[in-house]
RNA sequence: CGGGGUAUAGCGCAGUCUGGUAGCGCGCCUGGUUUGGGACCAGGAUGUCGGGAGUUCGAAUCUCUCUACCCCGACCA
């Protein structure tokens, strides 16, 4: 591509209302341009990448055996209706309606459509395994989309799902997925790591995370130093502290704590570290009603922590008697069990409660006195107040020993781009999907499914490798892997013409190649500065300096060196470099 | 959805408090001089000052209202 046919849209000055560095270098290299919050127009140095990215993936894809299809973005309501979701899926689902004044809905996600298909087309388990995957624009209405193309309400997605017949071809497909995605992530030149995730509501099988290492990630993942072992925070286990609780050594006293409804104000007016603080929060619990409502609120639950961690909801959620989502008790219902807000602490509760392990392994210490600004000190579990349920219900914190049981914790920032999940029978049970067995009996299919941002994939990526002057796109992704400068070309024929072979030659070898053919109004700097900008990873300059002593100049964009490579070295020399 | 903020040329911003008919830098166009790191000189084009209503002789500026966008949170893959 020659720049002068090229649509340039490179910016000098970072656009007010990007903050993080792949929206604004994205918006600054002229690869994308919004249009409203949330959506994006891809400009063709953008797509470039796009297509590569989403040509990596359906590589991988059809070598691991899947099969692509392409489903419409806009689905009808019935099937959201049958299994459920049009009435659970919140206003992150884009409803629309026809002329006729059916009901729709953009897609967020296919489980629908892909089961429908298959109950539609498949019958027998001599058909199974299968697996079928598209890349298609996704529409979710975020409430709060940011950071560009990362969190999108539009966006392309890959989306793959399996049907199989038993629990163990599930697993089968289940593990070629996960070496899959480690392949295309590791084509992709992308520092990444697969994490056990949360299984959500369906729970049971297993599901992981691919996510690529970044500060600017909105996921906690925790590592052990010792082991492959990596999970989402939301799922890492924290075990109980080893060894024996301390046994009390101090004398049980009430003290006046005014103005302390934080555990910090707590501590530091006790002279205590947060850890001798025991936290007390008070969430809604679920309604023992017969007739009541899935959702309503019931008797509040009191969760204790120690007050240097913190609740980890997902935990929370799965205790028996607390409601989902977690919400937390208004300050009437913190009375109508005993607890004074800003104060609770377990002497003189009348509710269900939880403690969790580390909590439950203080000895001698502090915690609300469920009266007005005052707290107990000296309090030890069972000589003081029983022990409530033990359980783990806090978010692991670096230093933690790994629940692999090998080494300790370390905490790092991910951004989720990929995800794969055993569904078992949900949707295929809602939707009836199913064939027959050996038997000639009906038999309902096992599904897995199996998602890849690929358009997150792209911002990722540039998150991870980007300088002060713009990105660093690995070989694979980059939108051009070769860039030529050539100087004074509209005065040096010898120049153009070198400059002119080159093109030609690395054109026909296959490469994408960017030629900065710019007329004498743009100068050599402004050339520089675009290519590092755009991230194009390989460059030569051509100029008659250089030609005189039969040499063009090469530089990496990840290197401060300049190498000067002989013309007629030029095509190997290039070659192995984009090769290697 | 709760809290905060912004809206003036393609981009970044000043002007608003104190009302008098819009400006700076970059970019863009023309001509010339430059040419290995975002050149220089001269000339030029571009605005419903987010929309609507009001106050006033007069509104980018004051009042009301609507909308869009951004940030923090809640929510969510």
């Amino acid at each position: 591509m020659r720049a002068t046919q090229f649509l340039i849209a490179t910016e000098k000055e970072t656009p007010a209302d990007a903050v993080v560095v792949s929206h604004q270098l994205m918006l600054r290299s002229g690869m994308i341009r919004k249009l409203a919050a949330g959506l994006y127009t891809w400009m063709p140095l953008g797509l470039r990448t796009l297509r590569k990215v989403e040509a990596i993936v359906r590589e991988e894809m059809n070598r691991a055996g899947a099969q692509e299809v392409l489903m419409p973005t806009v689905q009808p309501a019935e099937l959201w209706e049958e299994t459920g979701r049009w009435f659970q899926y919140g206003g992150e689902l884009l409803r629309l309606k026809d002329r006729h004044n059916r009901e729709f809905c953009y897609g967020p996600t296919a489980e629908e459509v892909i089961t429908d298909l298959a109950r539609n087309n498949l019958s027998s388990y001599k058909q199974l395994p299968m697996n079928l995957y598209q890349i298609q624009t996704k529409f979710r209405d975020e409430t709060r989309p940011r950071f560009g193309v990362m969190r999108a309400r539009e966006f392309l997605m890959k989306d793959g799902y399996s049907f199989h017949a038993s629990e163990e071809s599930l697993q089968e497909t289940y593990d070629r997925m996960h070496e899959a995605y480690s392949r295309i992530f590791t084509r992709l030149g992308l520092d990444f790591r697969p994490v056990l995730a949360d299984t959500g509501s369906i729970g049971g099988a297993s599901s992981h995370e691919f996510h690529v290492l970044a500060d600017s990630g909105e996921d906690d993942i925790a590592f052990s130093n010792a082991s492959d072992y990596a999970a989402n925070v939301e799922l890492a286990e924290a075990l109980a502290p080893a060894g024996e609780r301390p046994a009390a050594a101090a004398e049980l006293a009430e003290v006046a704590t005014p103005d302390t409804k934080t555990i910090e104000e707590v501590a530091a007016f006790l002279n205590v570290d947060a850890s001798q603080v025991l936290k007390a929060i008070v969430v809604r619990g679920t309604s023992e009603a017969e007739d009541a409502e899935e959702g309503t609120a019931g008797e509040p639950v009191v969760l204790f922590l120690r007050g240097d961690h913190e609740l980890n909801e997902i935990k929370a959620e799965k205790l028996p008697g607390v409601l989902t989502p977690l919400q937390f008790a208004s300050d009437s219902e913190i009375q109508s069990i005993g607890g004074v807000s800003g104060y609770v602490g377990p002497r003189n509760l009348s509710a269900r409660c939880y403690v969790d392990r580390s909590a439950a392994h203080l000895a001698d210490f502090v915690a609300g006195a469920n009266a007005a600004d005052a707290h107990m000190i000296g309090m030890n579990w069972e000589r003081d107040v029983p022990l409530p349920e033990v359980a783990d219900l806090r978010n692991v914190v670096a230093g933690d020993p790994s629940p692999c049981g090998q080494g300790t914790l370390d905490i790092k920032r991910g951004i989720e781009v990929g995800h794969i999940f055993q569904l078992g029978t949900k949707y295929s049970e809602a939707l009836k999907a199913s064939v027959l067995d050996e038997n000639g009996k009906d038999r309902t299919m096992m599904m897995g499914c199996y998602g890849i941002g690929v358009s997150r994939v792209v911002a990722s990526a540039i998150e991870q490798n980007h300088d002060d002057n713009g990105i660093i796109w690995p070989d694979a992704i980059a939108p051009f892997q070769v860039g030529i400068v050539p100087m004074h070309m509209h005065k040096s024929e010898k120049v153009k013409e070198a400059a002119e072979t080159l093109y030609a030659d690395l054109v026909a070898a296959g490469y994408d190649v960017y030629m900065d053919d710019r007329d004498k109004k743009t100068s050599p700097g402004v050339k520089f500065a675009d290519m590092e900008l755009m991230g194009i990873p390989h460059r030569v300059v051509i100029s008659d300096r250089g030609l005189e002593a039969g040499t063009v100049e090469y530089k990496h964009r990840r290197s401060d060196e300049k190498q000067d490579i002989a013309v007629d070295d030029l095509m190997t020399f290039l070659t192995a470099q984009l090769q290697g």
